[in-house]
DNA sequence: CGGTTTGTACAGTTTGAACTGTACAAACAA
DNA sequence: TTGTTTGTACAGTTCAAACTGTACAAACCG
């Protein structure tokens, strides 16, 4: 297509370097975040140098005031950083561009928050109804109905537990030693 | 106080499993699904029995189209599975209730899918570089330009050769050895 | 001190996703 | 065959979240 010769170069580069931000973007929803978040963490990757909330607005064109909340809800997941730079006065912001960091971050940050919320959650009914089991007058089918929760619960609890060493282990050294026998397999 | 008294026991136990609903679904964002349908499975987990849609229908008071969207997308995610039982024609649901099975599956499948894509993606941008860098005519500030994308796109597919990699090992035997022993060290 | 710049709180608007009710197709019953 | 039951497609509605513009507080400048 004669179009494509007619582009200057930077112009290609620039179009290629969209269509694979917007990819990343897209998918950036198993991080939790809109796609309009992630082209901004996407902008932020591959311009390399720390921008300004202007630049992103002006590079984005979207408001200032969304780019202001998407670069804090970038940072509570450890995907962007302040930087400075001497001589600018506005807020310099970065990406994280390590991947792995990223990734494991986003487990220990994130699902561990929710593990323990939910873990307060089911430790108190468990308790609760401990408590209610110690009623003597207690018929034997309700308490076989109770015991059924009761080992719901229980086993809910277990699970946690072992998400919490699984997140400690993605944290440890051991996670790549172990992960790269693996892609040595893969060959 | 009194009240509390006054309610017979299965109501309370009810309130007790209601609330452990409720925390597990608040939090069942982290799969991206909506508390709704993360209420369902819920449901489903706690009721021990298959269930009918319309059975969803009266315990969730919603209409039998939601129930019926829900629940497959709960299937897609390997959370529910159809059962049969006979005398029965109305189409039964029980919840998956391994969640360490579905943990494992969510990565393998959601998580698969998306890098796979975004291979691809990263993958056409890499050999269209390539292909520009062919040209003799490319300045040498071009070149350097083109060369710094091209790295970025290398570091991206490593980092998803990489996640692939850990998914192998999330799905191999391996996996429950070694959290075995990070909860060891917990104790 | 007043004047300027910069980031964000807040109210209002827009947009998309969740949810509902109806209407129908497929499966079954008699 | 006709009548009934069951699940889902589809159009419409409702609701929440994303986004914008304005207005202001805090920091900086002279």
């Amino acid at each position: 297509m004669k179009l494509v010769n007619e582009m200057n170069r930077s112009e290609i580069v620039e179009n290629i370097r969209d269509r694979v931000i917007e990819s990343v973007s897209q998918n950036m929803y198993l991080y939790g975040v809109t796609p309009s978040i992630g082209r901004l963490y996407g902008t932020l990757f591959f311009n390399g140098e720390p921008m300004t909330l202007d630049d992103m607005k002006e590079e984005l064109k979207m408001s200032k005031t969304s780019m202001s909340t998407s670069v804090r809800t970038l940072m509570e997941l450890n995907m962007v950083e302040r930087a400075w730079r001497k001589g600018i006065r506005k807020d310099l912001y970065e990406a994280q561009d390590d991947w792995y960091q990223i990734f494991t971050d986003f487990f220990s940050n994130q699902w561990r928050k929710v593990t323990a919320m939910n873990m307060k959650a089911v430790r108190q009914s468990l308790n609760e109804l401990t408590r209610l089991m110690d009623d003597p007058e207690l018929s034997e089918s309700d308490r076989e109905l109770i015991q059924t929760d009761m080992d719901k619960y229980q086993y809910i609890l277990n699970y946690y537990k072992w998400l919490n060493a699984f997140f400690d282990f993605l944290n440890s050294d051991e996670l790549y030693q172990v992960v790269k026998k693996k892609m040595d397999a893969d060959q």
